[in-house]
DNA sequence: AACAAATTGATAATTATTTATCGATATATA
DNA sequence: TATATATCGATAAATAATTATCAATTTGTT
């Protein structure tokens, strides 16, 4: 599956960032990302220019000084007394976070959680395509959910024919997670967005992220505990 | 909306953990918890009495210094040359992470995550009790989603007459979330699970855990383009 | 033009988290 | 019984992340 696509690899290539840039790049900041983001848009659509790193800090309950640090891994530089240009910051965060042009998205499993997230706007605010969901359900297969065809989850392996980096969504059952993930796999896809909650294993060249409803309850939880001695 | 309950309170109180035991307990600790218990549960019903370390840390692909740090907090010991009993883990990571004894769900708006959340076996499994859901749709109000009710936004204040914790998930569009947040509040509610992309202001009294798919989308990105240069 | 205020960005300090090292111990085996 | 081996748990080291300090700079004000 490595195989496919070479005159894609060429123009991802060139559009790549340089890797230094990425490199101290660390999660915690990567995960911030999009929430200044939404600040500077909504700032942004308010018409403002400028934009102060304590205004942004304030907004998101963290320090000004992780704002500084996070906005210097774009390269855009602020004026002291001033702030930072807001188009500029702007443009800066999606060049680190957004996706190649051509990133396609896949839903695999269009349960209950599947078809939430096939409504999901921020693929598209994002510049991610969502394309379509599969399923195995004959009932589901030749519908649409949220405008989006279901197809048959023979088909899947079709997807290698579609030019650019095709993301899957995984929401199938977690008995059939790994087996389906294989198969997300050989068709080609680079990376997997893991909603099932079984670690998958796959090959080092496909990108996993796994979200994990149940660990976010746990932090709730203790949380909970904690605050009752408060 | 502090005054509420003053017996359940005092019922609480006797459950609560020593206050040490949850204090040095790290967020990346207490997320790892559910994932250990899944292992934990499936050797169980296989009929495994005890685990190691190092077999929990290949399943999840981290440290087996990271496991033993971790099982450390629940007090339980392990056994050189053998491991750990695993019903005595199993009871040890749930005294930590597991909710009081009544902790009730009340969904908040039942649109297509909202209606997802409310199939989440999750919530049984750790032990929550999920309630009811509350929406603004006169469509939907009188009907059930998985078997829970779904019911008048209007009828949200009666919450507090439910004796126990009561968490609030959070699933309405973006642009009412703080004000829905502000009734759940005055509603006596304790904990508020954010799904919507909004940072929640609320007294200290209340616990806020939001998630947030634009920052996971944001990883899945970065570390694309990572792996592209592997 | 001098000064005050706001804000950045660099460096340093602190705190959090993961990973390494290693002695101690329980079991199995020779 | 002695020895080898797996494994824990304590301590230490290394890495990651946040927070503090402060000089430099830009703008506005006297």
């Amino acid at each position: 599956m490595e195989i496919n696509c070479a005159e894609d690899q060429i123009v991802e290539k060139i559009e790549l960032l340089p890797e230094n840039q990425l490199k101290g790049l660390r999660l915690p900041t990567i995960r911030r990302f999009p929430k200044y983001l939404r600040i500077l848009w909504e700032l942004s659509s308010m018409g403002r220019d400028v934009v102060s790193s304590e205004k942004i800090a304030n907004e998101l309950n963290i320090d000004s000084i992780t704002v500084r640090k996070d906005l210097a891994f774009t390269g855009i530089i602020g004026k002291p007394k001033i702030g930072y240009s807001i188009s500029l910051l702007i443009n800066g965060i999606e060049r680190l976070i957004k996706p190649n042009n051509q990133t396609n998205i896949f839903l695999i499993g269009a349960g209950n959680l599947g078809a939430a997230l096939l409504g999901y706007k921020g693929f598209e605010k994002h510049g991610y395509n969502i394309i379509a969901a599969f399923d195995s359900d004959p009932y589901k297969i030749g519908t649409t959910i949220h405008n989006k065809p279901v197809l048959s989850i023979d088909k899947i392996t079709e997807i290698v024919e579609i030019p650019g980096d095709n993301i899957g969504v995984l929401c199938v059952p977690g008995n059939v997670a790994q087996q389906t993930a294989e198969i997300l796999v050989k068709s080609g896809i680079r990376a997997i967005w893991n909603f099932t909650n079984v670690e998958l294993k796959v090959p080092g060249h496909v990108t996993v992220l796994s979200e994990d409803l149940s660990s976010s309850l746990a932090v709730l939880s203790v949380n909970m505990k904690k605050n009752a001695y408060k």
